[in-house]
DNA sequence: ACCTGAACACCGTTCAAGT
DNA sequence: ACCTGAACACCGTTCAAGT
């Protein structure tokens, strides 16, 4: 009897309720066409209960987002091992990222999504190029790296490890076309561009 | 006399006039949320019209694609300058993949969208491909770039290319994160992952 | 303070009916 | 053969009204 198990009629905590939600209907459905309308009869409430949590159905995809990097920062903060060749560091890192887009296409999106790119005040998403950039410091102080703008070189890993995760979310890193491990190549390219 | 100036009954050309409309409404806005309805009214035509020339709103943001793959090839085969060194050559049609990308936001998401992606049979997109596998081939030849499978190479290609349009297009680009120049450096940094 | 129900203005899609 | 108008089932959003 401690606790009711009949919902409340002003339910507990809905604003993480809808957000779960949102972040369930990302992980079943590929496409981010997803209602707010629907959000809310997965949490069981009216389609107008949202509105006193958030303003707008983006303010909602802002914080479903903001769940999203975080996310990714955990996975890619596990994916270090310090005890590896700055080069395969790098190179897991990068891996690791791919792994969490191909894993998640439809929160990838949304987080890179015209939409949602307009408030974030990146949160998470400067933690993790910070973990980029201090890699790549340490490479061209280990002598490992190419001495360039880190700026540059961050660049191009940010660039390169997006553009892979994309291709491959819509399918487009087929075989037919770009061989047999393109994500492995690319990488390889890119590592070849930086170490040196 | 020789044609009459109020449309006719029948439209003339309706499905060629539906698909500019839409290429109109896509250079204007910058999100690629406009609706068939919409489409319509700019045509001149009832909102049902168009289902006499497409069978689905998809079918016609497949067309609309094709058209934008098609000017993106002529854009690429115009920016070949066969007298540069094929280093130069290849920065320089990664350049002009950018510069269309940029120019051409919400066609260009459009053209990698995940509805599109689902039929179309890569008309000129396998065209564009073609001229940068031809380009790595001809590299590896003459020595100046690294003997490395040439589909690895294209997918790196690809795949920074296509990163860095897609991070300039949602205003990720920004100078205080990736620098003043991020995509020379990041093209700077994939041709020395290639050439060498 | 939080939620509901009805309402409004919009979609995509269909279908009988018009020319 | 091609187009229109009304209709259907859905949205996002608002707002009076309920607890």
């Amino acid at each position: 009897m401690t606790e009711s198990n009949n919902q409340p009629y002003h339910h507990g905590d809905l604003r993480r309720v809808l957000i779960e939600a949102a972040l369930g209907m990302l992980q079943e459905d590929k496409g981010l066409q997803f209602t707010l309308r629907e959000i809310a009869r997965r949490a069981g409430v009216s389609h107008a209960a949202p509105y006193r949590h958030f303003s707008d159905k983006v303010a909602l995809l802002v914080d479903v987002a903001e769940v999203g990097f975080e996310k990714m920062g955990e996975q890619l903060t596990a994916a270090i091992q310090e005890n590896l060749p700055i080069e395969e560091q790098l190179i897991a890192i990068g891996k690791a990222y791919i792994e969490f887009g191909i894993s998640n296409p439809a929160l990838y999106q949304l987080m890179f999504s015209a939409d949602v790119k307009e408030k974030e005040d990146e949160p998470a998403a400067m933690a993790t190029l910070n973990i980029l950039i201090t890699l790549l410091k340490r490479g061209q102080e280990e002598g490992a790296f190419k001495i360039r703008p880190i700026q540059g070189q961050a660049a191009a890993c940010c660039a390169m490890v997006h553009g892979l995760t994309m291709l491959a979310i819509n399918g487009l890193l087929v075989p037919e076309k770009f061989g047999e491990n393109p994500i492995e190549s690319a990488l390889a390219t890119l590592s070849e561009g930086i170490s040196g």
